[in-house]
DNA sequence: CGGGGACTTGATACTGTTCAATTTCCGTGG
DNA sequence: CCACGGAAATTGAACAGTATCAAGTCCCCG
């Protein structure tokens, strides 16, 4: 690929720059200018946009090896705000340096289009989530998703902790946390899962899964 | 910025393969292999990402100036179908052309990246419509929507065709093609609008967007 | 260990869907 | 160019899915 030792050296730099987020801090928020992106080293993201009424919506929930803040680019200034969800390392990326180094690495340039992609591609997901289907699918989609994201980083696919609020995920699920609250107890009683606060086991994926037609793939 | 005139013409010959395309056809269908990202010149185009039930989203109406296919770059696969809603002129600008290209060319680098998170503060912008927005916001906050690009490109804001049905409206909105008729009829009542089919005029636009709080600028 | 937020559950209200019946529009073929 | 036929749109009535309001419990943070 022609990566020189400088070129390289230049690449590690980007990603020493971590950084420790308390639970409740913001990485961003919306109307700060574009300094970087973000890479989630450990911990739980939430972003979220405003509206000027007052209504927000959570865009998103992040996790270990997600990037965000490419929302920013677009007008040099961030359009949602991002806020720890539990205790988190984050590491800082300098977009104009990132931009540079893409120059002369296609490798790192194709990556960064791959990530923005990928993000454009999840909220085509979401939108079809939002727009035509019910609270259960919703539910049982996002339940799938999480599973999963949690799976391909090595740990239970079937048992883990909710770190947001109901409030929080019914925000992100077009949906108020009554709603939420009753579906999970739905799910419980279904012999689905098993909620206890935030602590959430998937006892049967398959039904689980046959909520919404299938994979949770991209969410 | 030290373009040499090669590469100017390099980027010229990017913008040189139009395409013209009936109403219906395909620019590009989900699971085609990436190529090119298209620039649309003229007419109207849907895209929309389908579900393994069955179900299908909308997931925008793009007209002229704006880029789609972005998702594609991802997985180098479309993930949505692209589709001509009247008869329209499409560039094709072959990606790895123009990655190459970015390379050399830092402003077109940064003009390809604010593209793509332009497409991703859009789909948040989607997100918080369909996530917390009643039918009359939302088919409030699209009709100003369609209004104020009109204009930018130089058309009547106030009067304005609709080139797609009330199906794809309300699959755009998550809501039912009922609704949005209803919808319609009631703003033409308030004295809001004028419909007749697909001919909309806009008469009160302040009250219009009142509707959804505020500004209808990222749809 | 105290208190406020988070969660659960029930009863009721309401928005939007579904089903159905017409009407209108528009593209196509004669 | 007109007539035809199927798609698109409108409108009504009954119904379903969520929201809203409310009360009470549980958890966990400081």
């Amino acid at each position: 690929m022609g990566i020189t030792a400088g070129e390289m050296a230049q690449l590690e730099d980007l990603t020493r720059m971590k950084r420790a987020y308390r639970r409740g801090d913001y990485l961003y928020r919306s109307g700060a200018p574009l300094q970087s992106l973000y890479a989630i080293r450990t911990g739980f993201i939430k972003t979220q946009v405003l509206h000027e009424d007052g209504r927000e919506q959570v865009t998103g929930f992040q996790m270990a090896g997600e990037i965000i803040g490419m929302d920013a680019i677009s007008n040099d200034t961030h359009t949602c705000n991002a806020v720890a969800l539990e205790d988190s390392e984050v590491c800082e990326l300098p977009f104009g340096k990132l931009e540079e180094l893409g120059r002369k690495l296609p490798t790192l340039q194709r990556h960064l289009h791959k990530i923005m992609s990928r993000e454009i591609v999840r909220d085509h997901g979401i939108m079809l989530l939002l727009g035509s289907m019910r609270a259960e699918e919703r539910l049982a989609a996002f339940l799938l998703n999480l599973s999963q994201r949690f799976a391909a980083r090595g740990y239970s696919p079937s048992a883990f902790q909710l770190r947001m609020t109901r409030q929080e995920i019914g925000n992100y699920l077009g949906m108020k946390l009554e709603t939420v609250s009753r579906t999970l107890s739905q799910f419980q009683e279904a012999g689905l899962i098993s909620v206890r606060n935030k602590a959430v086991e998937i006892l049967d994926a398959k039904n689980l899964r046959a909520f919404f037609g299938y994979s949770a793939s991209s969410l």
